[in-house]
Formats: structure tokens, C-alpha cells, sequence
RNA sequence: GGCCCGUUGGUCAAGCGGUUAAGACACCGCCCUUUCACGGCGGAGACAUGGGUUCGAUUCCCGUACGGGUCACCA
């Protein structure tokens, strides 16, 4: 009995590895083209770190020539979750992060290096596991789950390194006979590679992100097929990213101290290993500690979120660019007009310790985004999140000149308006330019310097009686508040009433609070000239009346 | 606990042995034809800590503290 007779014993119908050498051969891309990919497992929940990875992973294929793949790792069956990779793909599509090569639905995929869904690799895995149990570098293990966990108290109450390793590592000193033995009486078992590493020595690795890290050996017989026959995750991604040309391996640096195992896997399989770059991940500040954005705890960690609250799928993209590279910032600045593609991301220039998430800077980000937009586009994106989650928008909605009008107030001039910061903000933002919102609403006028109902008829009366011309250009129509102002009393230029102020009862600034509280039952709104000009004087008028019966009661 | 990694204003961060220690968000004040937003100008606010090395350390080395990651037949 030898080796090689073991493996066939264990795994009598799988393929030779030359056979999958042959069938995915090395991809022919240009000098520098970086082949990554996002590989996550489909529990239906898309993390916003997840997303980050993959804006990564997308833009540098992108900036390179390369290649971006989408592989699911489902080897953990009970974490599966029905129509996951749906979910998976949806998300990035919404997002405009769309792979080269990997799963395009549920079942479909496409690209020359699949199947890309881990469950379907099984043989090509249990192939390349039988190859190393040729080579003596792999070997059955007949340990139980609880004789392992007595193993490891043991080791903790000596106060030794815990796992599976050397002289704790029984299974592996068995003799050939004995292990085709054991598999003949149908004990059962797993496969554990058998490290030949040695923990008192250093390995040196160079990371892309995190720079130069130095690990002890690994020396643990770590398991890479399962007993349901699945690889374990070690395993899976040193076959892929090996059969399926990675470059470079983009991932949350939860995986770091992995590194010293992979890095040996790959050169016992005799596999180039690729450039690892360890993404640190998006933090959340909770009562002063740092920790990740966590799915139980915060809304803000699922993508879904960011649709559901109207975040401009760009503002969340910038955003997160902006915590990859800082400098993102400077040049958006400097570019304001330029699609985001063309800024050019390096991993040098990427943290190497994890970022608070701030969601006030994001908001920030999707104010500026929107008011980059013209009223067309505001329009459109406003109404496809409204049919999804706010109906009574869609019918605000409805008229579309009307709405561009109102939502084209101090938009595409050089300052433009910078107030919306997601779609769930739009309602707010415009619903009293609607009279039926309007009406609904306008029970309270908070007058400020102006309060007495006199003087407030008489304000409205005059203007709307005497002033009001609907031809008037935007310097006629200021000029005529003023001379109202002057007519009553208050002085035409505020500066004139600091200057003076016992000559006057106010100054034409507190004149246009009341015509602006009474046309909209708000201190604060755009331009007024511009919301006139949408209302007409017919509606001017009637809120005009409105306000004076409110000033009644 | 072992092994890794990190620590610059409230947050994100430039900086890489000699700087008045950038910038952005948030905050405060002023200005911008009358609100708000935008924009402009200005302000407050930081190198965790103790030792070295050095003519000189935020920058280099060591310790300490604090924070993060990891130690599965989960990824």
C-alpha cells in the first residue's frame, strides 16, 4: 500500500489535476492587468464592505485591462440562503459594478473559468486534494469533532498553542495500512493537509496594502475537504484563485492572519501564489469602542439600506472611493465635471486601519452629487425611488413640467442649490410648492420680526394689489419690495437699518419674511422670485387670502 | 492568553528626520442685494505615553497604554 493507492481508495472517480490544468489555461491579458474578484458567500445579506471590496476590485480590473469576476462561495451549506446570489448580483448591478466573468443570476454565469459557484467545483477540488495525498502532503483524519474539542482543553489547560499540529496531530503518523484500514471498516473522516511548517520559523510577506508583515510558520494540518465533501474555505480559494488566473486577492483583512497557511498551500500545491491586498474594514464607533458595521446591529451595513433611504447609488460610491483613497477628494474638486472612472485609484494609498463610517459626510456627498444633476435627471431618479417607496410622490410627481419646474428652482447655474441629499428628502423639499400639500399643511405661519395681523394684511394687500406684476424681471421684482418696504415705513436696504435703526420699524428683509411665511407657511425656502414665478398670481393670490383667514384665528 | 496590525483635531486624513503640522465633513463668526442652501473669508480644534538614537523627532528603535484582527469540518 503506498500513497497513491490511499488516494484512489478515497477518491477512485475524480479526474487527473492535468486535466483542469489544460482545461482553464493561463490568461493571455497585457503586463500589469490585475485579475481579482469579489467572492462572497450568499447568506441573501450584501454588506457595505462587500460593496466597497468589489468598487475596488472593479476599478482596478478596469484601470489595468483586466479582469473582475464574481465567485460564490457556498461551501458552508447552512449559511445558503434561497435566491442569495440573486441578491448578490442585484446589488451590484444597481450599483453599476457589473463583473467580467462569474454568476449573472441565480444559475447562469459566463466566463471561460467556471463553474464560478463553489458547490459545483466539488470534483475539481476532491482532484486536486487527491493529488496531495499522493504526494504524501495530505492524509485522512479520523478524529472526531469531540475528540478535537478535547484535544483543544487539554491544550488550554497546559496552556499551549490550541489546534491541530505536530505531536497533537495523531492521525497524521498513522501508516498507510492503517489509514486504508480505517476507510475499509467505514470509519469516517476528513482530509487534512499536512503542514511542513514549523512554528519557530518566520515566513516574510509583502501585502499590498498592509505593507511588510512578518507571521511565524503555519504548522497546523488544517482540514481542506469536509466530511460532506466540500472544501474548506483555505482550500477553495487556493484551487480557484490558482485555476482561475487571480492576480491579486482583495479581501477584508479578517483574513491577514491567514496568510502564512494560503501562502504555504500554494507553494505545496506548486501554484504561483497571487499578491494578497487586505482591505481594513468599515467601522462603526459604539459607546467609544471601534468595531465593524455590523449586520445585526446596523441598518447602515446593508447595501439594501442606501436604496431604501434614497442615497444616490453614486453618492455611496464616492463616498467609499473617498475612504479608499483620500486624495479621492482633492481631485473631485479639482474635477467636478469628470466621472468618477476616470479618477485612478491606487493601493498605496489605501488604509491600512479601518475608518469610521460617517454618515453625515456621505449625506454631504450626495448633496453635492445631486446638485451636479439637472432637473431631468432629478426627476427621473426621484420618481423610480418613489414607485418603490412613496406613492403619494408619484402622484405629486405626475405632472412632470410642473415637477421639473419646481425641482429646476436654482439648479445648473454655477452655485447650484446643494439641499437635497437623498430622494427620501425630495417630498420635503418641494411638497408646498404643491397646493393640495399645501393647504393640507399650512395651519401655522411662525412670523418672526412682523407679527402683528394688521400690519401683515396690509403688507400682503399692498403688494399683491399694487406691486405684484408677473412680467417683471428678477431686479424689477426686487426693487418693487423694496419700495413696499419703503412705503410702510421699513428701511429698503438692510445696512440702512443697522446704521439707523430708530428710524425705521424694520427692514425690507423681515417685508419678504412675511410675503415668504404667507406664500409658504415656511421661514426657509429657495428663491422667492422663482417660486412666484412657478405659482402665478392667481395662486399667489389664494394663499395670500389663505394666510390672512389663518391670521384670524 | 498567543500571534499579527494600528494609534495625527469630533470624524476621514496629508505628512516619511528640520513644516506656522495640509485639506475635507461637522462646529462657530463675518461677507455675499432680503430667508435657507450654495459660495467666499476667518476661527476654534491634533501628532496616545515613557524611554532612547540624533544637533534636531509627529516622522527611526524599544517599552507601556489603548484600539482592532485572528486562533472552526464558517466564510
Amino acid at each position: 500500500m503506498d500513497y497513491k493507492e490511499l488516494a484512489n481508495l478515497i477518491f477512485p472517480e475524480v479526474k487527473e489535476i492535468t486535466y483542469y490544468e489544460e482545461k482553464y489555461p493561463r490568461r493571455q491579458l497585457k503586463e500589469g492587468a490585475i485579475v481579482t474578484r469579489f467572492a462572497p458567500s450568499p447568506t441573501g445579506f450584501v454588506h457595505i464592505g462587500g460593496l466597497y471590496q468589489s468598487l475596488i476590485a472593479r476599478k482596478l480590473a478596469n484601470q489595468t485591462e483586466g479582469v473582475f469576476f464574481l465567485r460564490i462561495e457556498d461551501t458552508d451549506q447552512k449559511r445558503e440562503v434561497e435566491n442569495g446570489i440573486t441578491g448578490i448580483v442585484n446589488a451590484l448591478n444597481d450599483f453599476a459594478i457589473v463583473p467580467d466573468e462569474g454568476m449573472i443570476s441565480q444559475t447562469e454565469e459566463k466566463g471561460n473559468y467556471g463553474p464560478y459557484k463553489q458547490s459545483l467545483r466539488k470534483e475539481i477540488y476532491q482532484s486536486y486534494a487527491k493529488h496531495l495525498i499522493e504526494e504524501g502532503k495530505a492524509y485522512p483524519c479520523f478524529c472526531s469533532p469531540d475528540e478535537i474539542e478535547k484535544i483543544r482543553e487539554k491544550q488550554e489547560a497546559a496552556k499551549i498553542r490550541p489546534g491541530y499540529y505536530g505531536v497533537w496531530a495523531k492521525c497524521r503518523n498513522h501508516t498507510v495500512e492503517e489509514m486504508a484500514e480505517k476507510i475499509k471498516n467505514g470509519e469516517s473522516y476528513i482530509i487534512r493537509f499536512k503542514s511542513p511548517g514549523r512554528e519557530d520559523k518566520k515566513i516574510k510577506h509583502h501585502d499590498v496594502i498592509k505593507g511588510n508583515v512578518d507571521f511565524p510558520e503555519n504548522d497546523q494540518d488544517i482540514v481542506i475537504i469536509k466530511a460532506d465533501g466540500l472544501p474548506t474555505y483555505h482550500f477553495a480559494h487556493v484551487v480557484d484563485d490558482h485555476l482561475m488566473g487571480t492576480t491579486h486577492v482583495i479581501r477584508g483583512d479578517e483574513w491577514l492572519s491567514s496568510i502564512p497557511l494560503h501562502l504555504q498551500l500554494f507553494h505545496e500545491m506548486g501554484f504561483k501564489a497571487p499578491k494578497y491586498a487586505h482591505i481594513a474594514p468599515i467601522m462603526k464607533n459604539d459607546n467609544g469602542n471601534k468595531r465593524k458595521l455590523s449586520k445585526r446591529k446596523d441598518a447602515e451595513a446593508a447595501v439594501s439600506y442606501y436604496e431604501e433611504e434614497g442615497v444616490p447609488e453614486d453618492a455611496v460610491k464616492e463616498y467609499l472611493l473617498n475612504i479608499a483613497n483620500s486624495n479621492f477628494e482633492n481631485w473631485r474638486r479639482a474635477n467636478p465635471e469628470k466621472k468618477m472612472e476616470e479618477f485612478e485609484l491606487q493601493f498605496n494609498k489605501m488604509s491600512v486601519s479601518g475608518a469610521l463610517f460617517d454618515m453625515i459626510k456621505l449625506l454631504d456627498v450626495g448633496k453635492t452629487v445631486i446638485s451636479r444633476m439637472t432637473a431631468e435627471e432629478v426627476y427621473q431618479k426621484t420618481l423610480e425611488w418613489a414607485k418603490r417607496h412613496d406613492e403619494e410622490l408619484v402622484k405629486m410627481l405626475q405632472d412632470k413640467e410642473y415637477a421639473l419646474q419646481v425641482l429646476g428652482i436654482e439648479r445648473g447655474n454655477k452655485k447650484p442649490r446643494k439641499d437635497i441629499a437623498k430622494w427620501s428628502e425630495v417630498k420635503e423639499n418641494i411638497d408646498y410648492m404643491y397646493d393640495e400639500e399645501f393647504y393640507k399643511k399650512a395651519k401655522e405661519y411662525p412670523y418672526q420680526v412682523i407679527k402683528e395681523k394688521e400690519e401683515i394684511e396690509k403688507i400682503l394687500n399692498l403688494y399683491i394689489e399694487k406691486y405684484y406684476d408677473e412680467t417683471d424681471d428678477k431686479q424689477t421684482w426686487f426693487d418693487k419690495i423694496k419700495e413696499l418696504a419703503g412705503e410702510m415705513g421699513y428701511a429698503k436696504e438692510v445696512k440702512e437699518f443697522k446704521a439707523n435703526p430708530d428710524k425705521y420699524k424694520a427692514h425690507v428683509g423681515d417685508v419678504s419674511t412675511v410675503l415668504r411665511i404667507a406664500l409658504t407657511a415656511r421661514t426657509n425656502t429657495p428663491d422667492m422670485y422663482e417660486i412666484m414665478k412657478i405659482l402665478g398670481k392667481e395662486r399667489i393670490s389664494k394663499r395670500f387670502e389663505k394666510a390672512k383667514q389663518e391670521l384670524g384665528k
